[in-house]
DNA sequence: AATGAATGAGCCTTCATTCAT
DNA sequence: GATGAATGAAGGCTCATTCAT
């Protein structure tokens, strides 16, 4: 009577967690409109109506696997960055090596978060946007740390587009390093350190380049 | 009597001209799969049949817009980076104008070329991919050039890497600039080049940052 | 209260048959273009997803509905012709009238199987010409065993034409019986026999006939 | 100036003749519906508001493919029977053999007729319909005939009935010696007259089989 | 807690057919 | 005599979503 392999009447939560990780592999592999919700359904094991019984629409399970990937990122990254006390650069350093073991760890995760949220209109491009901000924020109070320190007057949207450069840096050598064997989160952090920190170290001098 | 008289008759030339601007429209707008051939020939002054009859599928019509966005923004970009006998970072600074200006002024080719090309799978992301290691190329080229210049021996994946984030950096600053009202694409290309030479140049005199 | 209280939820098997007996008559009448799966899911009084669903295409619920009706052919002209130990024009005689009593009793299912599976290419000719080969070999069977018994030498190829021809004449009887009113199966195989084991059997004496 | 190869200005019904060529060849391929208008105008060689403007519609075209071919086949088998004076088994030889041969030598015109034809409703079934009564007409004026020489009683609708299973026979084996490489004109004949005629020759005797 | 059965709506695609030159 | 340009209409197929158990 029972010995039947596939385990049934989990706990909610479970079923849940299974099914939001079935989503994240779809919509990393499919897209948002190309995955479809059978699709999801037969990965995490259960049946369709389950899928919406727990999780709503294609559109909040959407939601909430950015809202989840994202929390999860944000925390890694947070993490790493760490507290007060601390160079700024260390900070920068942690933040980016945590940024790009994330990346490496949880592909699907982030290709979730870097293509598909920002790709397919809102809401969720929005909830997407909401926690790249926050990490823009992240390397934007650093930098402003660090001109502080060096006492160099940078205007608010001299800081925001620095930081956009630097994080756009970040997510493409993130790209780059999954799709290129051998390519190591430290080595990718390496180099963007390198790429990155010499340059605005320059900037701290006030040593800018300008055109002609 | 004049006016909008809906010009009916027009040589194909024409018609496929209209049909695949409005497709540039469209997929930059809803994405690949959101955009509906209905809404593509609606927007171009259509009917279905007729764009079907002169681009073929929704596939070739897609892969006719990635090819044509991609080299017209390559042509823009080739002509801004220019020939040899001129120092490398000129010739980037002139580069990074002409990219941020395309991404300015054609904004929905930015995005599909940027965004939904890259989402949505085979053979698109193939194609944008494509067009994309052309630009890495570009700079990795001038990157290569500076490094000999200096004197500093720069392994290939070194180049490769540092050409990934440059260019990673400028998508970033492209969408921020076209999202932040009053950021022209001097401005971008300045912050770039700021950014990003001051630290090439660090490195260029070996001066690397490294960990703890 | 009662009566044709539109019965829902029926289980899968039952559905499935409805449908493809809704889709016999559907090719019979229309063929096989002709026949749109709407009409096709409104005769069987489902929604087309459901056809779909449980059938998978056109094609193949085209391919579904011969292979049914040419197991359920042949199984009835199988039984009629039966074993050994039975005179082979008497097994050529219950076969015949196995065969048109078939044909009257299942018109739609005979139009398909001797029209539209033909007359609409591959993979349907041949999923017919398989059946009908079957049933050229009952007969090629019968006639071979005839002549042993009689003891005149028929070449292979003898064999199998004088087959073709007498599968033709009912083929053709069967169609006319069918569209002529007053005509049974009993009289179209009387018919046959008179006509053809008669002339058969002439030749059995080894008379032939020749020009001139 | 002049010197283009396709040769254009053709007179109407030089020009019409190529169409109604070129569609008998396609709807024997693809069957009424899938052939298309296209198709046919372009392996005619002209555009295809002339195929309109000269045939009418699909549905006219097919009738005309239709009546044009069955015009034909009649003709060869009424020149093939003959007229009085000629005993009714050398009449049907030549008839068959003249049948025979014309469904060799135009298999495209007699796959129209015999499967495309009689498988696509109205009003292109009654149009071969009509074509095949006439052929059927023949056979069983050559078997009343018969009949009546050998002062048999036979019922209008016995003739009728042996008329068509003769008929069938013969469609039968064209098919089948069109499919089976090596098999003549002539001994497809052969065969149907041993098998049929003999046959026929002992109902003349009053020879008739009966069950049991 | 969980699912087999079922559908409304919409999209891609094709084709016979006509218009204006 | 002949055609490039253009479309209305329809059909195959898929998918998110719900009902009844």
């Amino acid at each position: 009577m029972a010995g039947e392999a596939k385990a049934r009447r989990l706990p909610r939560a479970v079923r849940e967690r299974q099914m939001v990780d079935a989503a994240v592999r779809c919509f990393a592999r499919s897209g948002y409109q190309a995955a479809s919700m059978d699709e999801i359904a037969e990965l995490a094991g259960v049946s369709k109506p389950l899928v919406y019984l727990y999780l709503g629409s294609k559109e909040e399970l959407f939601t909430t696997v950015i809202r989840r990937e994202a929390g999860a990122l944000l925390r890694a990254v947070a993490a790493g960055v760490g507290g007060d006390g601390v160079p700024p650069d260390e900070r920068l350093w942690s933040g980016l090596l945590a940024f790009f073991t994330y990346a490496a760890e949880h592909q699907d995760s982030w290709v979730v978060l870097s293509r598909q949220a920002r790709t397919h209109g809102e809401p969720f491009a929005g909830e997407a946007a909401r926690m790249r901000e926050e990490i823009v924020g992240f390397v934007a109070g650093l930098i402003g740390e660090a001109a502080g320190e060096a006492e160099v007057a940078l205007g608010g949207r001299d800081v925001e587009a620095l930081a956009q450069a630097l994080v756009g840096s970040a997510e493409s050598l993130a790209g780059w390093a999954n799709e290129t064997s051998g390519v190591t989160a430290k080595e990718a952090a390496e180099t963007l350190m390198n790429f990155a920190w010499a340059g605005l170290g320059n900037l701290m001098k006030s040593e800018r380049w300008s055109p002609r």
